[in-house]
DNA sequence: AAGACTAACTAACAATTGTTAGTTTTGAAT
DNA sequence: ATTCAAAACTAACAATTGTTAGTTAGTCTT
């Protein structure tokens, strides 16, 4: 394990506080006050709060993209695919519990990557997408409405960050597996 | 249909720049430019940037507690009572698209109301998981952990109001049957 | 016409914001 | 012990924040 740098760790307790208040409501005072040094010091580490907001958001935007491009290019059928996407996202979900929160709600406050930011989400929701309609082309799945499936899934799988750190005695394959089930075969009996 | 006062225009107004930045990023004199208006003469109709919020929030609280109130008093059974928490789902956030953007993602900057907002929520999560074991008693719904169809269920449906715009072609009924189909019966053929 | 409301305005406030400049402390390497 | 860079500090800035005070213009009631 490589240690971990001061900005590194000015990072993480951000992403901690944004979770907790939003971007827009964290000043760069409390990020100084958790870390026992003054405001100005961040300084030192950082260029600015914008780059905080940066490096959170597009490392998880790329981390996610990275992961689907993997996904993408194995020999899977559709199911099997969409059980690799669900276990991406509680992997990466339970790694960066915090930073998932900006990602959610706080990408609109991107300045310069917005539009980076903004081309990775729908690149990867495509890819999303074309996975649900092979499954429908190929009989795997049912013919609805793939919108609403794609919407139905990805809205679980976003909001994991919120439910993840209630479930600690949960194992990370467990969870994946028990969303599978839920998500993809659905709940009645 | 009852005329608009400027006091619930204001709301309005503001909640749909809530949803664009949070509530947070929004001044008061950005509410009072999109009415045409100095920031001041805004407190001529409300009392503070708080009770815009708590508007907002608590209205759309109280809605969903009388809804689940209202499902939890039929006798219909488990799945059907889920279908009526979808259809009110689809329903109020059809009616809300903006002001649901503050429940999601800035209750937590409520301050007076906190506690009661706390207390709402609480008890809907409460009753719909009550709901939810209820059907897995019955042998209506599969033996899953009911935490993770709470959460997944429950997130869909938490989204709602950032998929909703995107199709208006998409009528609420049918939305609602489509969500059900997939919520309750999965994806596989 | 007079009075009373309503809802806008201007001007200003005290506090807070992100950030910069310049200085001092710290701690490891020489 | 001296050097030197990293990382902390103090002090301050200009801008922006929510909000208040006091005023003015229009409208309804009497």
């Amino acid at each position: 394990m490589k240690e971990e740098s001061r900005k590194e760790e000015i990072v993480r307790i951000a992403s901690f506080l944004f979770k907790e208040k939003g971007y827009s409501a964290v000043t760069m005072r409390d990020i100084a006050q958790e870390l026992g040094i003054k405001a100005a010091s961040l300084y030192n580490h950082i260029k600015s709060k914008q780059e905080i907001l940066n490096e959170i958001i597009i490392s998880l935007a790329e981390q996610f993209t990275e992961g689907m491009e993997l996904i993408q290019s194995t020999t899977d059928n559709s199911l099997d695919k969409l059980q690799r996407i669900i276990a991406l996202h509680v992997e990466i979900t339970t790694n960066n519990e915090h930073g998932m929160a900006s990602l959610n709600n706080d990408w609109m406050h991107l300045e310069e990557s917005l539009d980076y930011y903004l081309t990775l989400r729908d690149n990867y929701e495509e890819n999303f997408r074309t996975i649900i309609k092979k499954g429908i082309d190929n009989n795997e799945i049912i013919s609805v409405n793939p919108e609403v499936m794609l919407f139905s899934i990805l809205s679980t799988l976003r909001s994991l960050y919120l439910w993840i750190p209630k479930k600690e005695d949960l194992r990370q394959d467990n969870l994946a597996n028990e969303l599978s089930e839920v998500l993809l075969k659905g709940i009645i009996r």
